[in-house]
DNA sequence: GTGAAAGCGCTAACAT
DNA sequence: ATGTTAGCGCTTTCAC
């Protein structure tokens, strides 16, 4: 049987209370000589008090809950893993431990809380990617603080950590104009899902800051996933019609890889004859020939960011900050150079 | 607040001990008429027994760790990260959560063990991946049931969820072997660890069945990371005294990925001049040109298996299986095809 | 078949 | 400054 509190007390011959104020800090409630004498035997019987029992009173678990969608966790692209990563760093600081939980992306309305929910087994909720709405309100009724990541309900005023993604939409179409483009291509999808208008947003706002005339014909959206089959799709649709593109900005990496490929089938020098950007900074875009540029996301930070938040409001009760943009910055690589292959 | 086991009582009109009879399938031990009551206020008030008070009587915590180390999980292939995920959708069968903890990979005598183990957080748990053998030492003093992963200890006596590598490394330089290839090269690296071994036994087993000698020359182990930036050394030194190799078995994709690279600028046709596979079926293998042939390494069911083991110890107290080997089988893509290129 | 009551390991009034 | 004690929400022994 593993040491109890009772035990400490015993040998310290002191009563629970006493150790209790130890453990727990309230260290002016104890005499110096006390504390030295508890903490001692503390260390001599290696105790730890248990979780379940301090949390049964104390109405804390010391568990932050991770919400995401099957399909954002298991996405080839370890995005999320290092966002969920990030947490669990993170926590340590705290003493805190996050439960992960993936939903099926149809979670509607018969679906089941998840069991950390019910169960009160935790004290914060992490929601992570696109989640669906009625999940979001299901949860929010419970009344467990939540914070969002990379995703937000414009209507809705949850703390939140986004990807400051209209400045990497900006900056990506702004670092293809500074290399001489001006027939930019933008090529996204899922134009519901706000990381993606916003990236749209700061690529218009690049064009239209130089002076550069919005063409809608070298607008690819019409793709439901971000995917690399779905890039080479768009790329095909763009170049079926030649419009003498000399760049493209893909929303994502996926798609960039996916676009690439075609470029390559298609027998377009890149980036000679075609800059190609991408957007996430994904490891594969360091695999391919040649090396992706692209808008690098610190995803361990947007995981320990959230943390900071929830813990924030969980320990201090603090309505600090409740929106926090994560900064971005291109990475140019090998696959965007000024126009004309120069 | 919440409700509890006695709000259901009061309104049942039973005693607490008749809910938590229904609750925990006692169903004998209750008259037909009363469960049903119970049951049906059960559902009225939406009722969920909590997690904490329950372990905290039962000494079940309803968890189980997961342990590896950060270098293994944070790994830009998500090798690891889908036996998370296999683990944490086998859990859900079995109601129970999975904790992660990462370690350093410098974890040593001083270092604390996980807060979930002194806390006695978790029921199980699940070593992944190589962990150093001081951790596992004194893990196993703590008489927490455990199984490891993807890793073993000769001496001890663990259950254990592996991957079939011998079987592996057969198959895979069997493939080369059958497309009538003879200068068969080796490319692996942390010979201590044991997985790396085994699919170079395969390697060598498949020779030997195949009447091929075994030429020293052509193995290169003396990487220490298996990283892609390894497997281009490795095929650099391999190539650096041209000993007309045909086919490279690298043992896993990122190495076989960097030599693949190599071989590119080396000016090599894949898989006409020297044909490639790697090992563990990783996503790159595919967005990278040609796709690379590899051996399939059921990362999902690694997760599960191991849940089921330790569930199987920890519910019936079984000694049923003590070591698992998880299949695997050569995926031949496009970078191996019959020597001399037909 | 059902209930009263003890107790899991801890925290926090309240009393001293 | 320290101890006594009543719970936290549940399980389980023991009576009835």
């Amino acid at each position: 049987m593993a040491i109890t509190i009772k035990d400490v007390a015993k040998r310290a011959d002191v009563s629970v209370t006493t150790v209790s104020f130890v453990i727990n800090g309230h260290h002016s409630k104890v005499s110096k000589s006390t504390l030295k004498k508890v903490l001692r035997v503390i260390d001599e019987l290696n105790y730890h008090p248990s979780r379940q029992a301090r949390g049964l009173v104390s109405r804390k678990t010391g568990n932050l809950g991770f919400i995401i969608t099957e399909d954002h966790f298991s996405r080839a692209e370890p995005f999320y893993t290092k966002v969920f990563l990030g947490t669990e760093f993170e926590t340590r600081e705290f003493e805190y431990y996050v439960l992960l939980k993936t939903i099926p992306t149809d979670f509607n309305e018969e679906s089941r809380l998840p069991r950390f929910v019910l169960e009160r087994n935790v004290d914060g909720l992490i929601l992570v990617g696109k989640i669906p709405t009625t999940l979001i309100q299901r949860l929010k009724s419970t009344k467990i603080p939540m914070v969002l990541v990379d995703y937000y309900l414009p209507d809705e005023n949850f703390p939140v950590v986004l990807i400051d993604n209209i400045a990497g939409g900006y900056k990506a179409a702004m670092h293809l104009i500074n290399c001489g483009h001006r027939r930019i291509a933008f090529v996204g999808g899922d134009m519901e899902h706000p990381s993606i208008t916003e990236r749209y947003q700061g690529y218009r706002m690049a064009l239209e800051k130089s002076n550069i005339p919005f063409d809608p014909a070298l607008v690819v959206v019409d793709e439901t996933y971000l995917s690399t089959r779905n890039g080479y799709c768009a790329a095909q649709k763009l170049f079926s019609q030649t419009k003498n593109v000399t760049a493209i900005f893909a929303c994502n990496d996926s798609m960039a890889l996916g676009a690439m490929q075609f470029l390559k089938e298609r027998g377009k020098k890149i980036p000679q004859e075609v800059s190609l950007i991408g957007f996430d900074d994904v490891e594969s875009g360091l695999t391919v020939e040649p090396h992706l540029s692209t808008v690098r996301v610190p995803k361990i930070e947007l995981g320990s960011e959230a943390v900071r938040l929830l813990m924030n409001k969980l320990q201090n009760n603090s309505v600090a900050a409740h929106k926090v943009l994560i900064p971005v910055d291109v990475i140019a690589r090998e696959s965007t150079c000024r126009v004309n292959g120069n």
